[in-house]
DNA sequence: GGGCGGGCAGTCA
DNA sequence: ATGACTGCCCGCC
């Protein structure tokens, strides 16, 4: 059945978001390529900022494409998503993740299925 | 409502 | 590492 639904970019990332599995991370910009949306990977920053707490979104798996935590290095947000990366066997030092190590990598063609846009 | 300016959990050269 | 550039939301005329 095809569905009419229009999907909002919010609704295109969160879905993203939601498919990175534990144990990897995905940087802003690869988020919003996956999204169908190039080039807006402030965009995504803004989203997941304004995503209700209620969607449970893993908005802790979305780093920069530099491989780091942005948040600066006082903060509670920091803290909590080095926490919540290390709880998923994630090293994170200082708020560097191994992108060799940790960067999801998925099939496009399994992926390219799995989008319901 | 419409328009403009500032700010940002980014990215790339 | 630094700076230029980006897309878009939000608040304020």
């Amino acid at each position: 059945m095809y569905s009419e639904h229009k999907w909002t970019a919010v609704e295109k990332i969160s879905f993203v978001v939601n498919i990175i599995p534990a144990g990897k991370v995905l940087p802003y910009g690869k988020v919003a390529d996956l999204a169908g949306l190039p080039g807006r990977a402030r965009y995504v920053s803004r989203a997941l900022k304004l995503a209700p707490s209620e969607a449970n979104l893993p908005w802790h798996r979305v780093i920069n494409s530099a491989g780091k935590i942005s948040f600066p290095k006082n903060s509670d947000l920091f803290q909590q998503q080095t926490e919540l990366l290390r709880l998923e066997g994630i090293e994170v030092n200082q708020g560097n993740i191994s992108l060799s190590k940790y960067l999801w990598q998925p099939d496009l063609a399994t992926l390219v299925m799995t989008l319901p846009f």
